[in-house]
DNA sequence: TTTACAATTTTGTTGCAACAAAAATATCGG
DNA sequence: CCGATATTTTTGTTGCAACAAAATTGTAAA
Protein backbone atom coordinates (compact mmCIF):
# COMPACT_ATOMS: atom_id res chain seq x y z
CA UNK A 1 0.00 0.00 0.00
CA UNK A 2 2.46 2.71 0.89
CA UNK A 3 4.69 4.50 -1.39
CA UNK A 4 7.88 5.91 -0.75
CA UNK A 5 8.54 9.20 -1.54
CA UNK A 6 10.86 9.02 -2.89
CA UNK A 7 9.53 7.55 -5.81
CA UNK A 8 6.92 9.75 -6.71
CA UNK A 9 8.54 12.79 -9.25
CA UNK A 10 10.24 15.90 -7.47
CA UNK A 11 9.65 19.46 -8.09
CA UNK A 12 11.68 21.33 -11.28
CA UNK A 13 12.30 24.71 -9.73
CA UNK A 14 12.65 26.05 -13.10
CA UNK A 15 9.94 24.93 -16.09
CA UNK A 16 6.46 25.75 -14.06
CA UNK A 17 5.79 27.41 -10.93
CA UNK A 18 5.95 26.18 -7.42
CA UNK A 19 2.16 26.16 -6.86
CA UNK A 20 1.59 24.60 -9.97
CA UNK A 21 3.97 21.92 -9.22
CA UNK A 22 3.00 21.43 -5.66
CA UNK A 23 -0.33 20.93 -6.85
CA UNK A 24 1.02 18.41 -8.98
CA UNK A 25 2.52 16.56 -6.43
CA UNK A 26 -0.25 16.18 -4.25
CA UNK A 27 -2.32 15.21 -7.08
CA UNK A 28 0.24 12.44 -7.35
CA UNK A 29 0.23 11.42 -3.42
CA UNK A 30 -3.53 11.30 -3.23
CA UNK A 31 -3.62 9.47 -6.40
CA UNK A 32 -1.25 7.06 -5.27
CA UNK A 33 -2.59 6.69 -1.64
CA UNK A 34 -0.15 8.43 0.20
CA UNK A 35 -2.55 10.24 2.65
CA UNK A 36 -5.63 8.03 3.85
CA UNK A 37 -9.20 9.41 4.15
CA UNK A 38 -9.27 11.36 7.16
CA UNK A 39 -5.62 12.68 6.74
CA UNK A 40 -5.35 16.32 7.89
CA UNK A 41 -3.08 18.76 5.85
CA UNK A 42 -1.86 21.91 6.93
CA UNK A 43 -0.29 24.47 4.68
CA UNK A 44 3.13 24.18 6.75
CA UNK A 45 3.21 20.39 6.90
CA UNK A 46 2.63 20.26 3.03
CA UNK A 47 5.06 23.34 2.53
CA UNK A 48 7.74 21.08 4.29
CA UNK A 49 7.03 18.04 2.59
CA UNK A 50 7.58 19.42 -0.50
CA UNK A 51 10.50 22.12 0.46
CA UNK A 52 8.78 25.20 -0.60
CA UNK A 53 7.25 28.36 1.00
CA UNK A 54 3.64 28.47 2.21
CA UNK A 55 2.47 30.39 -0.90
CA UNK A 56 2.27 27.37 -3.56
CA UNK A 57 1.37 25.07 -0.28
CA UNK A 58 -1.17 27.06 0.08
CA UNK A 59 -1.90 27.32 -3.84
CA UNK A 60 -2.26 23.59 -3.70
CA UNK A 61 -4.06 23.10 -1.05
CA UNK A 62 -6.94 25.49 -2.33
CA UNK A 63 -6.86 24.30 -5.93
CA UNK A 64 -7.29 20.85 -4.54
CA UNK A 65 -10.13 21.82 -1.75
CA UNK A 66 -11.84 23.61 -5.25
CA UNK A 67 -11.87 20.63 -7.20
CA UNK A 68 -12.95 18.71 -4.23
CA UNK A 69 -10.26 16.47 -4.19
CA UNK A 70 -9.60 17.80 -0.55
CA UNK A 71 -13.07 19.13 1.86
CA UNK A 72 -12.80 20.84 4.78
CA UNK A 73 -13.50 19.44 7.66
CA UNK A 74 -13.94 23.02 9.74
CA UNK A 75 -13.49 26.48 8.93
CA UNK A 76 -9.20 25.85 9.17
CA UNK A 77 -8.56 22.19 8.73
CA UNK A 78 -8.81 20.51 5.18
CA UNK A 79 -8.97 16.83 5.01
CA UNK A 80 -8.69 13.76 2.40
CA UNK A 81 -11.98 13.11 1.67
CA UNK A 82 -14.17 10.29 3.68
CA UNK A 83 -16.74 9.27 1.28
CA UNK A 84 -20.14 8.22 2.42
CA UNK A 85 -22.51 6.13 0.42
CA UNK A 86 -24.30 8.73 -1.15
CA UNK A 87 -21.31 10.48 -2.16
CA UNK A 88 -19.69 7.49 -3.67
CA UNK A 89 -23.46 6.44 -5.38
CA UNK A 90 -23.42 10.34 -6.64
CA UNK A 91 -19.77 9.89 -8.34
CA UNK A 92 -20.32 6.66 -10.14
CA UNK A 93 -23.39 7.80 -11.81
CA UNK A 94 -21.63 10.94 -12.97
CA UNK A 95 -18.40 8.34 -13.80
CA UNK A 96 -20.70 6.58 -16.22
CA UNK A 97 -21.97 9.25 -17.88
CA UNK A 98 -18.49 10.72 -18.53
CA UNK A 99 -16.33 7.59 -18.92
CA UNK A 100 -18.83 6.06 -20.70
CA UNK A 101 -18.53 9.04 -23.11
CA UNK A 102 -14.95 8.94 -23.07
CA UNK A 103 -15.26 5.31 -24.06
CA UNK A 104 -17.23 5.55 -26.92
CA UNK A 105 -15.62 8.34 -28.99
CA UNK A 106 -12.47 6.92 -27.77
CA UNK A 107 -13.61 4.03 -30.83
CA UNK A 108 -13.72 6.87 -33.51
CA UNK A 109 -10.25 7.61 -32.85
CA UNK A 110 -8.19 4.83 -32.17
CA UNK A 111 -5.28 2.88 -34.19
CA UNK A 112 -3.69 -0.68 -33.27
CA UNK A 113 -0.53 0.45 -31.99
CA UNK A 114 -3.16 2.07 -29.21
CA UNK A 115 -4.62 -1.49 -28.42
CA UNK A 116 -0.94 -2.13 -28.26
CA UNK A 117 0.11 0.14 -25.73
CA UNK A 118 -3.04 -0.87 -23.48
CA UNK A 119 -2.22 -4.53 -24.28
CA UNK A 120 0.93 -3.80 -22.56
CA UNK A 121 -0.63 -1.83 -19.65
CA UNK A 122 -2.80 -4.54 -18.75
CA UNK A 123 0.59 -6.82 -18.51
CA UNK A 124 1.80 -4.44 -16.04
CA UNK A 125 -1.33 -4.63 -14.35
CA UNK A 126 -1.44 -8.32 -13.83
CA UNK A 127 2.21 -8.57 -12.77
CA UNK A 128 1.38 -6.00 -10.24
CA UNK A 129 -1.62 -8.32 -8.78
CA UNK A 130 0.58 -11.75 -9.45
CA UNK A 131 3.16 -9.94 -6.82
CA UNK A 132 0.52 -8.33 -4.60
CA UNK A 133 1.73 -5.06 -5.25
CA UNK A 134 -2.13 -3.89 -5.23
CA UNK A 135 -0.63 0.37 -5.04
CA UNK A 136 1.26 -0.56 -8.09
CA UNK A 137 -2.02 -2.28 -9.72
CA UNK A 138 -3.89 0.40 -8.73
CA UNK A 139 -1.78 2.88 -10.20
CA UNK A 140 -1.58 1.24 -13.79
CA UNK A 141 -4.96 0.76 -13.73
CA UNK A 142 -5.34 4.32 -13.52
CA UNK A 143 -2.99 3.97 -16.83
CA UNK A 144 -5.49 2.02 -18.66
CA UNK A 145 -8.07 3.96 -18.25
CA UNK A 146 -6.86 7.20 -19.05
CA UNK A 147 -5.28 5.48 -22.13
CA UNK A 148 -8.49 5.08 -23.38
CA UNK A 149 -10.04 7.94 -22.00
CA UNK A 150 -7.22 10.09 -24.27
CA UNK A 151 -8.13 8.49 -27.32
CA UNK A 152 -11.48 10.52 -27.36
CA UNK A 153 -9.61 13.55 -28.12
CA UNK A 154 -11.59 15.82 -25.68
CA UNK A 155 -9.63 17.27 -23.13
CA UNK A 156 -12.08 18.86 -21.22
CA UNK A 157 -13.53 15.65 -20.58
CA UNK A 158 -10.52 13.96 -19.75
CA UNK A 159 -10.04 16.59 -17.35
CA UNK A 160 -12.82 16.43 -15.73
CA UNK A 161 -12.84 12.22 -15.34
CA UNK A 162 -9.40 12.71 -13.66
CA UNK A 163 -11.04 15.40 -11.30
CA UNK A 164 -13.36 12.57 -10.06
CA UNK A 165 -10.53 9.96 -10.08
CA UNK A 166 -9.04 12.11 -7.26
CA UNK A 167 -12.12 11.99 -5.01
CA UNK A 168 -12.41 8.42 -5.10
CA UNK A 169 -8.84 7.74 -4.99
CA UNK A 170 -7.95 7.45 -1.42
CA UNK A 171 -11.29 5.74 -0.36
CA UNK A 172 -10.15 2.97 -3.24
CA UNK A 173 -6.83 2.95 -1.77
CA UNK A 174 -7.91 2.49 1.79
CA UNK A 175 -10.86 -0.03 0.92
CA UNK A 176 -8.95 -2.51 -2.01
CA UNK A 177 -6.18 -4.67 -0.77
CA UNK A 178 -8.76 -6.21 0.86
CA UNK A 179 -10.38 -7.22 -2.31
CA UNK A 180 -7.71 -6.27 -4.75
CA UNK A 181 -6.80 -10.30 -5.30
CA UNK A 182 -9.94 -10.78 -7.19
CA UNK A 183 -8.38 -9.83 -10.08
CA UNK A 184 -10.37 -6.57 -10.84
CA UNK A 185 -12.06 -5.69 -13.99
CA UNK A 186 -9.33 -8.11 -16.16
CA UNK A 187 -11.74 -9.59 -18.06
CA UNK A 188 -13.54 -5.82 -18.98
CA UNK A 189 -10.54 -4.74 -19.94
CA UNK A 190 -9.97 -7.52 -22.39
CA UNK A 191 -13.65 -7.09 -23.70
CA UNK A 192 -13.02 -3.20 -23.94
CA UNK A 193 -9.56 -3.76 -25.79
CA UNK A 194 -11.65 -6.41 -28.53
CA UNK A 195 -14.69 -3.62 -29.30
CA UNK A 196 -11.23 -0.99 -29.51
CA UNK A 197 -9.78 -3.59 -32.30
CA UNK A 198 -13.34 -3.27 -33.69
CA UNK A 199 -14.38 0.51 -33.72
CA UNK A 200 -17.69 -0.81 -31.64
CA UNK A 201 -17.77 2.35 -29.52
CA UNK A 202 -21.27 0.91 -27.62
CA UNK A 203 -18.71 -2.00 -26.92
CA UNK A 204 -16.21 0.03 -25.18
CA UNK A 205 -18.80 2.51 -23.51
CA UNK A 206 -20.50 -1.03 -22.27
CA UNK A 207 -17.11 -2.62 -21.30
CA UNK A 208 -16.01 0.11 -19.12
CA UNK A 209 -19.49 0.75 -17.21
CA UNK A 210 -19.40 -2.45 -16.15
CA UNK A 211 -15.93 -1.86 -15.03
CA UNK A 212 -17.39 1.35 -13.19
CA UNK A 213 -19.70 -0.63 -12.02
CA UNK A 214 -18.28 -3.98 -10.68
CA UNK A 215 -15.55 -1.40 -8.90
CA UNK A 216 -18.78 0.21 -7.11
CA UNK A 217 -20.26 -2.60 -6.01
CA UNK A 218 -16.82 -3.54 -4.12
CA UNK A 219 -16.41 -0.33 -2.89
CA UNK A 220 -19.72 -0.01 -1.41
CA UNK A 221 -19.73 -3.90 0.18
CA UNK A 222 -16.06 -3.17 1.63
CA UNK A 223 -17.07 0.40 2.99
CA UNK A 224 -20.16 -1.66 4.61
CA UNK A 225 -18.09 -4.12 6.27
CA UNK A 226 -15.92 -1.13 7.30
CA UNK A 227 -19.07 0.55 8.70
CA UNK A 228 -20.53 -2.50 10.73
CA UNK A 229 -16.74 -3.60 11.86
CA UNK A 230 -16.13 -0.14 13.36
CA UNK A 231 -20.26 0.25 15.02
CA UNK A 232 -19.03 -3.21 17.22
CA UNK B 1 -25.59 43.94 -22.38
CA UNK B 2 -24.05 46.02 -20.09
CA UNK B 3 -24.30 44.98 -16.16
CA UNK B 4 -23.37 47.48 -13.99
CA UNK B 5 -21.15 47.03 -11.42
CA UNK B 6 -23.32 48.40 -8.61
CA UNK B 7 -25.99 45.70 -9.22
CA UNK B 8 -23.53 43.00 -8.11
CA UNK B 9 -23.10 41.64 -5.08
CA UNK B 10 -20.68 43.29 -2.81
CA UNK B 11 -17.82 41.41 -0.70
CA UNK B 12 -18.68 40.76 2.63
CA UNK B 13 -15.43 41.06 4.78
CA UNK B 14 -16.82 38.71 7.50
CA UNK B 15 -18.70 35.58 6.52
CA UNK B 16 -16.10 34.11 4.46
CA UNK B 17 -12.78 34.90 3.55
CA UNK B 18 -12.00 37.22 1.19
CA UNK B 19 -10.42 34.89 -1.43
CA UNK B 20 -13.54 32.99 -1.53
CA UNK B 21 -15.43 36.19 -2.07
CA UNK B 22 -13.38 37.28 -4.97
CA UNK B 23 -13.88 34.27 -6.36
CA UNK B 24 -17.37 34.67 -6.01
CA UNK B 25 -17.74 37.88 -7.28
CA UNK B 26 -15.57 37.34 -10.54
CA UNK B 27 -17.82 34.17 -11.16
CA UNK B 28 -21.00 35.78 -11.24
CA UNK B 29 -19.44 38.73 -13.42
CA UNK B 30 -18.32 36.45 -15.98
CA UNK B 31 -21.79 34.56 -15.79
CA UNK B 32 -23.16 38.07 -16.67
CA UNK B 33 -21.09 38.69 -19.33
CA UNK B 34 -19.40 41.92 -17.80
CA UNK B 35 -16.29 40.54 -19.36
CA UNK B 36 -15.98 39.86 -23.06
CA UNK B 37 -13.50 36.37 -24.38
CA UNK B 38 -10.10 37.89 -24.93
CA UNK B 39 -10.43 40.39 -22.37
CA UNK B 40 -7.17 40.05 -20.29
CA UNK B 41 -7.64 39.96 -16.89
CA UNK B 42 -4.80 40.93 -13.96
CA UNK B 43 -4.10 40.68 -10.22
CA UNK B 44 -3.48 44.06 -9.61
CA UNK B 45 -6.73 45.17 -11.65
CA UNK B 46 -8.88 42.48 -10.03
CA UNK B 47 -7.61 43.67 -6.53
CA UNK B 48 -8.40 47.53 -7.35
CA UNK B 49 -11.79 46.45 -8.92
CA UNK B 50 -13.03 44.25 -5.87
CA UNK B 51 -11.32 46.75 -3.32
CA UNK B 52 -8.69 43.82 -1.87
CA UNK B 53 -5.44 42.97 -2.01
CA UNK B 54 -3.26 41.18 -4.18
CA UNK B 55 -3.46 37.83 -2.33
CA UNK B 56 -7.27 37.21 -2.53
CA UNK B 57 -7.26 38.72 -5.74
CA UNK B 58 -4.85 36.04 -7.17
CA UNK B 59 -6.59 33.07 -5.32
CA UNK B 60 -9.65 34.05 -7.57
CA UNK B 61 -7.57 34.19 -10.70
CA UNK B 62 -5.83 30.63 -10.17
CA UNK B 63 -9.06 29.00 -8.98
CA UNK B 64 -10.43 30.67 -12.31
CA UNK B 65 -8.04 29.57 -14.08
CA UNK B 66 -7.99 25.67 -12.77
CA UNK B 67 -11.47 25.58 -13.31
CA UNK B 68 -10.83 27.08 -17.31
CA UNK B 69 -13.32 29.48 -16.65
CA UNK B 70 -10.58 32.02 -17.18
CA UNK B 71 -7.18 30.50 -19.67
CA UNK B 72 -3.49 31.86 -20.39
CA UNK B 73 -2.50 33.21 -23.03
CA UNK B 74 0.93 33.71 -22.30
CA UNK B 75 3.22 32.55 -18.92
CA UNK B 76 1.72 36.39 -17.53
CA UNK B 77 -1.60 36.42 -19.23
CA UNK B 78 -4.82 35.21 -18.05
CA UNK B 79 -7.53 36.26 -20.33
CA UNK B 80 -11.34 35.39 -20.88
CA UNK B 81 -11.75 32.10 -23.25
CA UNK B 82 -12.53 32.67 -26.83
CA UNK B 83 -14.36 29.15 -27.90
CA UNK B 84 -12.99 27.97 -31.14
CA UNK B 85 -15.87 25.23 -32.62
CA UNK B 86 -14.02 22.23 -31.25
CA UNK B 87 -13.90 23.53 -27.58
CA UNK B 88 -17.60 24.55 -28.54
CA UNK B 89 -18.37 21.22 -29.41
CA UNK B 90 -16.95 19.31 -27.01
CA UNK B 91 -18.01 21.56 -23.98
CA UNK B 92 -21.68 20.33 -25.83
CA UNK B 93 -21.07 16.83 -25.99
CA UNK B 94 -20.39 16.98 -21.82
CA UNK B 95 -23.47 19.29 -21.14
CA UNK B 96 -25.19 16.95 -22.89
CA UNK B 97 -23.90 14.12 -20.86
CA UNK B 98 -24.34 15.61 -17.36
CA UNK B 99 -26.92 18.12 -17.75
CA UNK B 100 -29.38 15.17 -19.25
CA UNK B 101 -28.09 13.34 -16.01
CA UNK B 102 -29.46 16.10 -13.99
CA UNK B 103 -32.19 16.72 -15.89
CA UNK B 104 -33.46 12.96 -16.06
CA UNK B 105 -32.85 12.91 -11.77
CA UNK B 106 -35.00 15.71 -11.65
CA UNK B 107 -37.66 13.72 -12.60
CA UNK B 108 -37.89 11.61 -9.32
CA UNK B 109 -37.60 14.19 -6.67
CA UNK B 110 -39.58 16.88 -8.34
CA UNK B 111 -42.81 18.50 -6.38
CA UNK B 112 -45.79 20.57 -7.60
CA UNK B 113 -43.62 23.74 -5.91
CA UNK B 114 -40.86 23.32 -7.85
CA UNK B 115 -42.81 23.77 -11.04
CA UNK B 116 -44.66 26.18 -9.83
CA UNK B 117 -41.20 28.06 -9.16
CA UNK B 118 -40.13 27.37 -12.68
CA UNK B 119 -43.22 29.22 -13.92
CA UNK B 120 -42.48 31.73 -12.32
CA UNK B 121 -38.71 31.92 -13.72
CA UNK B 122 -39.83 31.29 -17.21
CA UNK B 123 -42.35 34.49 -17.06
CA UNK B 124 -39.28 36.64 -15.98
CA UNK B 125 -37.18 35.17 -19.26
CA UNK B 126 -40.18 36.03 -21.19
CA UNK B 127 -40.67 39.50 -20.02
CA UNK B 128 -36.89 40.10 -20.26
CA UNK B 129 -36.66 39.22 -24.18
CA UNK B 130 -40.12 41.77 -24.43
CA UNK B 131 -38.44 44.46 -22.63
CA UNK B 132 -35.16 43.80 -25.52
CA UNK B 133 -33.29 42.96 -21.70
CA UNK B 134 -31.13 40.10 -23.34
CA UNK B 135 -28.42 39.73 -20.19
CA UNK B 136 -31.17 39.70 -18.11
CA UNK B 137 -33.16 36.94 -19.97
CA UNK B 138 -29.60 35.24 -20.23
CA UNK B 139 -29.33 35.14 -16.68
CA UNK B 140 -33.28 34.08 -15.87
CA UNK B 141 -32.24 31.39 -17.98
CA UNK B 142 -29.40 30.16 -16.16
CA UNK B 143 -31.42 30.16 -13.32
CA UNK B 144 -34.35 28.01 -14.63
CA UNK B 145 -31.81 25.27 -15.86
CA UNK B 146 -30.02 25.30 -12.37
CA UNK B 147 -32.87 25.12 -10.66
CA UNK B 148 -34.14 22.15 -12.47
CA UNK B 149 -30.57 20.70 -12.02
CA UNK B 150 -30.88 21.13 -8.50
CA UNK B 151 -33.75 19.03 -8.19
CA UNK B 152 -31.43 16.04 -9.17
CA UNK B 153 -30.28 16.30 -5.53
CA UNK B 154 -26.67 15.75 -7.09
CA UNK B 155 -24.20 18.68 -5.87
CA UNK B 156 -21.58 17.28 -7.10
CA UNK B 157 -23.32 17.43 -10.63
CA UNK B 158 -24.53 20.45 -9.75
CA UNK B 159 -20.96 22.32 -9.52
CA UNK B 160 -19.29 20.01 -12.69
CA UNK B 161 -22.15 21.81 -14.49
CA UNK B 162 -21.55 24.64 -13.27
CA UNK B 163 -17.90 24.91 -14.24
CA UNK B 164 -19.30 24.72 -17.85
CA UNK B 165 -21.72 27.09 -17.85
CA UNK B 166 -18.57 29.09 -16.56
CA UNK B 167 -16.65 28.80 -19.69
CA UNK B 168 -19.42 28.92 -22.12
CA UNK B 169 -20.74 32.03 -20.47
CA UNK B 170 -18.75 34.97 -21.81
CA UNK B 171 -18.84 33.39 -25.60
CA UNK B 172 -22.85 32.94 -25.09
CA UNK B 173 -23.23 37.16 -24.09
CA UNK B 174 -21.02 38.21 -26.49
CA UNK B 175 -22.91 36.56 -29.49
CA UNK B 176 -26.47 36.35 -27.93
CA UNK B 177 -27.96 39.85 -28.85
CA UNK B 178 -27.52 39.03 -32.55
CA UNK B 179 -30.33 36.43 -32.28
CA UNK B 180 -31.88 36.56 -29.03
CA UNK B 181 -34.88 38.07 -30.40
CA UNK B 182 -35.66 34.78 -31.85
CA UNK B 183 -37.16 33.59 -28.30
CA UNK B 184 -34.85 30.85 -27.70
CA UNK B 185 -35.69 27.92 -25.93
CA UNK B 186 -39.58 28.42 -24.74
CA UNK B 187 -40.62 25.47 -26.39
CA UNK B 188 -38.22 23.54 -24.85
CA UNK B 189 -38.76 25.05 -21.39
CA UNK B 190 -42.51 24.30 -21.59
CA UNK B 191 -41.87 20.94 -22.65
CA UNK B 192 -39.31 20.43 -19.39
CA UNK B 193 -42.07 21.76 -16.72
CA UNK B 194 -44.74 19.31 -18.83
CA UNK B 195 -42.27 16.47 -18.21
CA UNK B 196 -41.91 17.27 -14.64
CA UNK B 197 -45.31 17.42 -13.61
CA UNK B 198 -45.67 13.96 -14.94
CA UNK B 199 -42.66 13.10 -13.74
CA UNK B 200 -41.49 11.66 -16.64
CA UNK B 201 -37.28 11.40 -16.78
CA UNK B 202 -36.91 10.90 -20.34
CA UNK B 203 -39.12 13.52 -21.51
CA UNK B 204 -37.27 15.85 -19.30
CA UNK B 205 -33.97 14.83 -20.80
CA UNK B 206 -35.49 14.75 -24.17
CA UNK B 207 -36.13 18.46 -23.58
CA UNK B 208 -33.03 19.78 -22.32
CA UNK B 209 -31.15 17.79 -24.37
CA UNK B 210 -32.69 19.85 -27.39
CA UNK B 211 -32.38 23.11 -25.32
CA UNK B 212 -28.81 22.50 -25.58
CA UNK B 213 -28.59 21.59 -29.42
CA UNK B 214 -30.54 24.37 -30.13
CA UNK B 215 -28.39 26.87 -28.55
CA UNK B 216 -25.35 24.89 -29.94
CA UNK B 217 -26.81 25.17 -33.68
CA UNK B 218 -27.08 29.10 -32.77
CA UNK B 219 -23.91 29.86 -31.30
CA UNK B 220 -22.49 27.96 -34.10
CA UNK B 221 -23.94 30.29 -36.48
CA UNK B 222 -23.23 33.29 -35.16
CA UNK B 223 -19.63 31.63 -34.56
CA UNK B 224 -19.51 31.02 -38.37
CA UNK B 225 -21.12 34.60 -39.21
CA UNK B 226 -18.35 36.76 -36.76
CA UNK B 227 -15.58 34.15 -38.46
CA UNK B 228 -16.36 35.46 -42.29
CA UNK B 229 -17.15 38.91 -41.22
CA UNK B 230 -13.70 39.41 -39.71
CA UNK B 231 -12.05 37.90 -42.35
CA UNK B 232 -13.01 40.35 -45.34
C1' DT C 1 -13.76 7.69 33.39
C1' DT C 2 -16.16 11.48 31.41
C1' DT C 3 -17.47 16.18 30.67
C1' DA C 4 -16.91 21.12 30.63
C1' DC C 5 -13.97 24.73 30.54
C1' DA C 6 -9.51 27.33 30.34
C1' DA C 7 -4.92 27.88 28.50
C1' DT C 8 -1.92 27.21 24.86
C1' DT C 9 -0.48 26.12 20.43
C1' DT C 10 -1.30 25.80 15.74
C1' DT C 11 -3.40 27.42 11.70
C1' DG C 12 -5.24 30.02 7.51
C1' DT C 13 -5.46 34.50 5.90
C1' DT C 14 -3.95 38.79 4.45
C1' DG C 15 -1.02 42.36 2.82
C1' DC C 16 3.26 43.63 1.08
C1' DA C 17 7.95 44.11 -0.91
C1' DA C 18 11.45 42.30 -3.87
C1' DC C 19 12.61 39.99 -7.99
C1' DA C 20 12.82 38.02 -12.47
C1' DA C 21 10.37 37.57 -16.49
C1' DA C 22 7.14 38.89 -19.78
C1' DA C 23 4.44 42.36 -22.16
C1' DA C 24 3.90 46.80 -23.89
C1' DT C 25 5.93 50.71 -25.82
C1' DA C 26 9.19 53.42 -28.11
C1' DT C 27 12.80 53.75 -31.43
C1' DC C 28 14.93 53.30 -35.62
C1' DG C 29 16.16 51.52 -40.17
C1' DG C 30 14.25 50.26 -44.49
C1' DC D 1 4.09 52.76 -43.53
C1' DC D 2 6.00 48.50 -41.80
C1' DG D 3 8.96 45.33 -39.30
C1' DA D 4 12.56 44.36 -36.13
C1' DT D 5 14.94 45.68 -32.06
C1' DA D 6 15.85 48.08 -27.72
C1' DT D 7 13.82 50.19 -23.77
C1' DT D 8 10.52 50.80 -20.29
C1' DT D 9 6.69 49.31 -17.77
C1' DT D 10 3.84 45.96 -16.04
C1' DT D 11 3.11 41.50 -14.24
C1' DG D 12 2.97 36.94 -11.61
C1' DT D 13 5.45 34.70 -8.20
C1' DT D 14 7.51 33.92 -3.96
C1' DG D 15 8.58 34.29 0.82
C1' DC D 16 7.48 36.17 5.08
C1' DA D 17 5.55 38.40 9.24
C1' DA D 18 1.59 39.78 11.85
C1' DC D 19 -2.92 38.74 13.31
C1' DA D 20 -7.20 36.74 14.58
C1' DA D 21 -9.45 32.60 14.93
C1' DA D 22 -9.75 27.84 15.42
C1' DA D 23 -7.99 23.48 17.06
C1' DT D 24 -5.61 21.16 20.49
C1' DT D 25 -4.01 20.28 24.90
C1' DG D 26 -4.28 20.57 29.68
C1' DT D 27 -7.02 20.92 33.94
C1' DA D 28 -10.33 20.21 37.23
C1' DA D 29 -14.77 19.14 38.83
C1' DA D 30 -18.46 15.69 38.98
Amino acid sequence: MAVHVSELGNIDRAAENLGDAAYRQMKERIIRGVYRPGHKLTVRAVAQELDVSTTPARDAINRLASEAALVYAGPKTVVVPILDAKALQEITLIRLALEGLAAQQAAEHVVPEDVKALRSLQKQINSALDAGRYADALWHNKEFHFAIFRLAKLPHLVSMIETLWLRIGPSLHDLYPEFAKERFGVHNHEVAMEALEERDGASVRAAMENDIRDGYRRLRRACRERATASAQ
